[in-house]
RNA sequence: GCACCCGUAGCUCAGUGGAUUAGAGCAUUUGUCUUCGGAACAAAGGGUCGUACGUUCGAAUCGUACCGGGUGUACCA
């Protein structure tokens, strides 16, 4: 379209433009433009007359039905029924065709318990995968794991007091019970490191033997824990409705690689500095970061440089995605400036995409103990809610809920999480688009006509047929910009759309029953696919 | 101090150069309906888009300054 207007700009006024369309409000037409706007200046003449003539010249383009010039020059273009049909047949376009992209779908470190946070990362890594892979790319999810360092000392430090030389006490912990026991272990090692100097050491000691254990019983213990973190990470992704990852990388296996890089550029991209080898990042945008310690031990940051390289060599990856909150934007900035005067080959390959953090509402909704939110815990407070809706609260359900919440604002932008919203289920939220799934199919099955494919658009069909015909374009924009909300917005208002349809107009039993089903059908069709790049289900029922 | 992000309705957020009434959801008030699953639909009230200058035919959207909030600022991850 945008193309056909500029023909005739080009014929009848012989100028270039870039014509932008754009979604008028529904009683102007379905699509605008201000290119008469754009045009009054080279031309010298005023924007109306260029828009009227232009108008009447798009007036003969056999899909548009009504050509209409309105306020200072727009012109607004209503389709006809064939070309409202055919943009619901449009598929979004795949512009990372020939991509291979690596992207960290969720990276909790072990040692500690998973909360809210790491749901809200893991989420967005994972539909952000979806995007890509919507257009076309390639995927390979994968994720990152601090198996070693300080907060594993501080952790071993309460594991090992709790043992007291016998490694059957942990073992013992019963397997409901081993998140919330890490994550008091953690908290008790942290009070401990800020407590007393002797702990401190104690801790450091600890944490350094996380690279190289001294016994044997800390090994025993180590393993134990980590593959318990494991195990319930993994089961917790899961039950989030994330795609699995197709490989763990931990920092233990990047550690060593990252080192060695630092260690070869020096001086030409790392410099000593007390001992350290660190990084100006502060020529970069950055700050100056040490990635190797003074005493010769890797670092976060020379880590990452390890991973870059893990990746590198498994997948060969047109593009790296690292999905972090925004406290760590300038860290990024740092490793990503030093990596490229690295390997300047892999220029723009790993790129950090920044999301805002999850914010309590209140400080009352705090489980139990702890200042965090548990994500079992979310769970049973949704379960419950469907329950009170009558509904069944399986993982899927609840999910959806969950994350729509999450997607639904920009990313990059701070959520502010209040739990007795979030577990509303009206309005605009995963459930109302989950039922609203639901209850379409639901008049799928009472049809008894032979469901007719849309040939026609009658007069009320038009808004939700337009409606529908938008999708491809939503999931474009969605994806380009890497921004799930859009989509989100996009299906809220769809649902709302064939709410008011069906509102007005019966489907079964009428005697348009066999057409409106065909328009039933397309509109499920439609909330499911886009529901599916959210990363959630639509049931049949619920 | 410096750098980056943010400030839109009572609350939570969309909208980031365009047009009469700046939009949703929640909350408030009212209505529809003996429901093709009401987790619905219709409607009302509620906003000097942080403030001030500026650029532009046109600014919530761009620029500058200020005010308010957040984050970061090397040997944690």
């Amino acid at each position: 379209m945008n193309e056909t207007i500029a023909e005739a700009v080009k014929k009848l006024f012989d100028q270039d433009v870039e014509v932008v369309m754009t979604r008028p409000d529904p009683q102007f037409g379905d699509w605008a433009t201000n290119v008469a706007l754009q045009l009054a200046k080279p031309l010298g003449r005023s924007p109306r007359e260029i828009a009227e003539e232009l108008a009447s010249e798009l007036r003969r383009i056999e899909d548009f039905a009504e050509v209409t010039v309105a306020g200072p020059g727009f012109i607004n273009i209503r389709l006809n029924g064939t070309a409202l049909l055919a943009a619901i047949r449009e598929e979004p376009m795949a512009t990372r065709k020939e991509q291979t992209i690596v992207i960290e779908t969720n990276n909790p470190n072990p040692f500690k318990a998973m909360h809210i946070g790491h749901a809200f990362n893991a989420i967005l890594g994972d539909t952000i995968a979806n995007l890509l892979a919507v257009s076309g790319a390639h995927v390979h999810r994968v994720s990152y794991h601090g198996d070693v360092g300080l907060h594993v000392g501080k952790s071993m430090y309460s594991l090992l007091r709790y043992a007291d030389g016998d490694f059957s006490r942990i073992e013992a912990i019963p397997e409901d019970e081993r998140n919330t026991f890490m994550s008091k272990m953690y908290a008790e090692g942290s009070r401990a490191y800020k407590g007393d100097e002797a702990a401190k050491a104690e801790i450091q000691d600890l944490a350094e033997q996380s690279f190289e254990p001294k016994s044997a019983l800390y090994i025993q213990i180590y393993d134990l824990c980590k593959a318990w973190s494991f195990e319930q990470i993994d089961r917790t992704v899961a039950r989030l409705g994330n795609v699995p990852t197709e490989r763990r990388f931990l920092e233990s296996d990047a550690d060593y690689r990252g080192v060695l890089t630092v260690q070869k550029h020096v001086p030409d991209v790392f410099q000593e500095s007390d001992g350290a080898l660190i990084f100006k990042g502060s020529e970069h945008g950055a700050f100056d970061n040490a990635f190797v310690s003074s005493n010769g031990r890797g670092l976060y940051a020379a880590r990452d440089l390890g991973l870059m390289q893990l990746k590198d060599e498994q997948y060969h990856p047109d593009h790296s995605y690292i999905v972090t909150a925004e406290e760590q934007r300038d860290y990024f900035k740092g490793v990503i400036a030093a990596a490229e005067l690295v390997w300047p080959d892999k220029k723009g390959v790993t790129v950090n995409i920044s999301t805002g953090t999850v914010k309590l509402s209140t400080g009352k909704m705090s489980s139990r103990d702890g200042d965090v939110i548990e994500i079992a815990w979310l769970f049973d407070q949704f379960g419950e809610a469907i329950v009170g809706r009558g509904g069944e609260p399986t993982d899927a359900i609840v999910a959806g809920a969950l994350r729509y919440q999450f997607l639904k604002v920009k990313i990059g932008s701070d959520v502010v999480f209040d739990i007795g919203e979030a577990v509303s289920l009206t309005g605009n939220t995963g459930s109302y688009l989950q039922y609203a799934h639901a209850r379409a199919r639901s008049i799928l099955d009472k049809v008894t006509a032979q469901v007719q494919p849309l040939t026609e658009v009658k007069g009320e069909d038009r808004t939700l047929v337009r409606k529908l015909g938008e999708y491809h374009e939503v999931v474009d924009q969605a994806s380009k910009l890497l921004e799930p909300h859009h989509i989100c917005n996009y299906l809220f208002e769809l649902a709302q759309e064939f709410n008011r349809y069906y509102e007005k107009n019966q489907v079964v039993g009428s005697d348009q029953e066999a057409h409106r089903a065909g328009l039933v059908m397309t509109y499920a069709d439609t909330l499911k696919a886009g529901l599916a790049i959210l990363g959630i289900h639509a049931p049949e029922r619920m």
